[in-house]
DNA sequence: AGGCTGTATTGACATCCTTCAATGTCGAGC
DNA sequence: GCTCGACATTGAAGGATGTCAATACAGCCT
């Protein structure tokens, strides 16, 4: 009778993040997060990520990517489609080059899960002695 | 494919966190900010982390993150060092007991790195043609 | 000391990931 | 239509990762 279980990584308001740091995980959202923090757990796909967020007009072509790693074409279009699936980045294709760009929204929502609330205190490590067992 | 540089847009690096969103990372920094997010790269460790990050008192033993999770109990062990070694939790043994706690220090510079600087005029990713990337 | 409990380490195995060569697809231009 | 260039996909090889059983280690308690 509760219909409070599914939708949980729907994105609905402000709880489209789910608090990492101020509650625990279902096992869905962890499975959900995972996925992009994967795509982000590797240096060609990090460098890949920030020239293209860095890139002033918002774009880059792929040819402009390619020549700056020591990888065949073929592996750099393959670390772009994961980091296209995990909803980082857009592209299109416009004649016979293929741009990408940032999808803010993506990397904004990780900053948020990542970002500790104000209101809450970190005690020091060293602190209870009293055990809390669950 | 021009063989100039990308482009950057936005101010230099602070100097205490790479800059993810504004600059171009090095191979170095990409190669050190890689290991933690592939750190985060699985549900399991996502779930510890949301566990002790959420505990109030800061801390939490072992012995009551094991039994939430289908998993031997060296596995959960083995995720933890992992979880350590990133540099996202401290720990410490106390008699018979470990406990382990949240490293604020990591998850902050994650949030920042990932967080876009306000002064940023993102274009808009695309106008017409908005179709799903194929 | 000896046994017991909680946690970490080791070794082995299955699976996933990264990478490349080869090939396919899409669009432009002759 | 045909060819060429840019990019994507496929298939395979090697390495990295997640998992468990077995074992080792560290403190308590008789």
């Amino acid at each position: 009778m509760s219909k409070q279980e599914l939708e949980v990584v729907g994105p609905d308001v402000e709880g489209c993040c789910p608090a990492l740091l101020t509650a625990p995980l279902d096992e869905e959202q962890a499975e959900a997060l995972a996925k992009v923090f994967k795509a982000l757990g590797d240096p060609i796909r990090l460098r890949l990520l920030s020239m293209i967020a860095s890139r002033a007009g918002g774009e880059v072509c792929v040819c402009d990517l390619t020549p700056h790693f020591d990888l065949s074409q073929p592996t750099v279009s393959h670390h772009l489609k994961l980091l296209r699936q995990a909803g980082l980045i857009g592209c299109e294709r416009r004649g016979t080059w293929v741009y990408y760009w940032l999808l803010p929204e993506t990397t904004d929502q990780l900053a948020g899960i990542l970002t500790r609330p104000a209101g809450q205190p970190l005690p020091e490590p060293v602190d209870v002695a009293s055990g809390a067992a669950s």
